[in-house]
DNA sequence: GGTCATCGTTAGAGCGCTCCAATCATTGGA
DNA sequence: TCCAATGATTGGAGCGCTCTAACGATGACC
């Protein structure tokens, strides 16, 4: 069970330690011949090289830390999908850690991560309090995606939350829809962004915003709107947190005997794979997950190399899906 | 951006580089003053061990290395928490990687993790050769999760695909259904178990089994249905090779204009917080998620512990889970 | 023929930690 | 009172690697 190392490896080629190191690291002032020669002892050995010892050697680490707020969200395979390509491709090796939407678990999964010295730290929706991101920032580079930060030492990657927010209203204020209900994503990161950018982009069109609390999950949406429903609440769309809060939304209306998009648009948040289910079809505001991903690498490598020590903040622009959710109201028409 | 060490740590308590080493493993054998002191120290100065340098010198790991073969499929966020919570049980960090359901991208990303030197490895329905899982077996303990292999340093923890097709084939012929179609999971994990038990099955009840091949993708079972449907092909119920495989033969059937179940009756396999949907309501068949993931790791520290060297083969009952993608055929009753 | 770069190679220190054996301080028993 | 036993503490070696500086061997140059 004992695996070779170095030693061996320089042993059986019958050349130094240090030599075999320059040869594993593709250094060019190897002699071909003695490159030959610790290439085939390493193959013969099954050596390759411990990347812990190495790390603590170099003083320098390419372990990129994750963490991600909730696997179940199908949003974040897709931004550690592209966080996993730019890693790689920046020589970065990902380590994936869940804190499972909750505070405690988040903050725990960080310091275990932080043990491992990583060269970075990209957090994806993350729910810890700032003051742990701000610890994070003393030791490493820290990015944060999808949540608003204003600490120097924390690089944020987000999506404009307030312009997404408009594109909904934009689009049921333009089927005639009047009264609009928001379903806000709670103590989830980025809600207050989106909240407000569904009251001012409201308010623009003349119409009173309701917002209805709630927060980023199934159950989250379908509760809301059960309770919408026992209240009496007139209204005839619905601009969900996300997405999975639209489909919980969708399921209590459905519940209810009531008929999307004939008696009620539903608009989501995030364009997840679950919205594009044919049996879903669910309006929704894309974000460009894929680069989100890749800016949050290339932030944390700007760090390392030193390139850069004042914060970045990139804000994407989101889009709109139209799909089956969201059509006229009933009474359409008779708006302005 | 220096994190301190424990030198640091034991200069400013005015104890030994030992002593602090002492206290950060909770060792009995320290004075509670001096290990007051030491903490205080360690608090003052931000200090937390690190976790490389403490494996190197311990020449024992606690990483577990887990792969996931696919981050959009819902049955793996299932599968990884319950890794994840038994890991962290057991005292090791899980470090996730993903090989995108391509064997060189699985491949490589196993000797990534293999050069953590990991306390283990666990391997989430791979496709990579049986090659790679012995290899890294000769260096760490392995387990394989919905992956046949008959490899003695390779454990096993699998559903009894078998058994799970015959329960789906069982609740389809008891409806009624005569002209049952499988759709097959290809290249994927585990697919000839099911489609094995589902052939067995068929011809149990002195029915014609037919296979129609596919993958364990949405795309995969939508172009499989419209093959079977352009084919003229006769049946009134499917038994897909996976959820999302049934979620794509749903869509293809949608556009076809057959209803489900009205129609056409669709089995799932993995009970995926998809199926549950209420959009979707997939009558499929569910494997202990949670206790794979739990067997996984307890597979790994046994191994680590010596406890044993013979190779564990798991192989849990899945069940049914009847919701409302199946019904009678329209000519029901005509079965014996 | 001697000096000086240049090149490939190597010894040895050190990364931050754990472990072992040795040390020191205390206590209890005879 | 002395010695063994017990408990708390420490020095130092070593984990597998990288890095720096030094090394010997060439060859270029005058």
């Amino acid at each position: 069970m004992r695996r070779p190392t170095m030693d061996d490896v320089a042993g059986r080629a019958g050349v130094s330690r240090a030599l075999v190191s320059l040869v594993m690291r593709d250094s060019p002032k190897v002699s071909p011949e003695r490159r030959a020669a610790v290439l085939a002892a390493a193959a013969d050995l099954g050596y390759s090289p411990h990347a812990m010892a190495r790390q603590l050697a170099q003083r320098t680490s390419t372990v990129l830390a994750v963490l991600v707020s909730d696997l179940h969200n199908p949003y974040f395979a897709d931004v550690v999908e592209a966080v996993d390509t730019a890693a790689r491709e920046a020589g970065l090796d990902m380590i994936l850690s869940t804190g499972g939407r909750r505070p405690a678990g988040e903050r725990r999964a960080v310091e275990t991560m932080l043990g491992f010295r990583p060269a970075g730290l990209v957090l994806l929706s993350p729910v810890v309090p700032q003051s742990v991101l701000e610890a994070a920032s003393a030791s490493t580079p820290v990015v944060a995606v999808e949540r608003t930060v204003s600490l120097p030492g924390v690089d944020t990657v987000t999506d404009d939350g307030r312009a997404g927010s408009r594109l909904a209203v934009d689009h049921l204020a333009g089927l005639g829809h009047r009264d609009v209900v928001h379903l806000d994503g709670g103590q989830g990161a980025q809600s207050s962004t989106r909240r407000r950018g569904f009251v001012d982009a409201m308010r623009a069109h003349g119409l009173a915003p309701h917002v209805e609390p709630s927060e980023y999950t199934e159950e989250g949406g379908a509760a809301a709107v059960a309770r919408l429903l026992a209240a009496g609440t007139r209204f005839t769309a619905l601009v969900a947190a996300n997405d999975i809060n639209a489909i919980g939304a969708l399921s209590a209306l459905a519940d209810a005997g009531l008929r999307v998009p004939e008696d009620v648009s539903v608009v989501g948040y995030d364009n997840t794979s679950l919205a594009a289910m044919r049996h879903v079809g669910l309006t929704t505001v894309d974000q460009p997950r894929a680069e989100m991903g890749r800016l949050a690498v290339a932030a944390v490598v700007e760090r390392i190399g030193g390139h850069r020590t004042a914060p970045t903040r990139h804000r994407l622009q989101p889009s709109l899906v139209v799909r089956t959710t969201t059509a006229p109201p009933r009474a359409a028409g008779t708006t302005a």
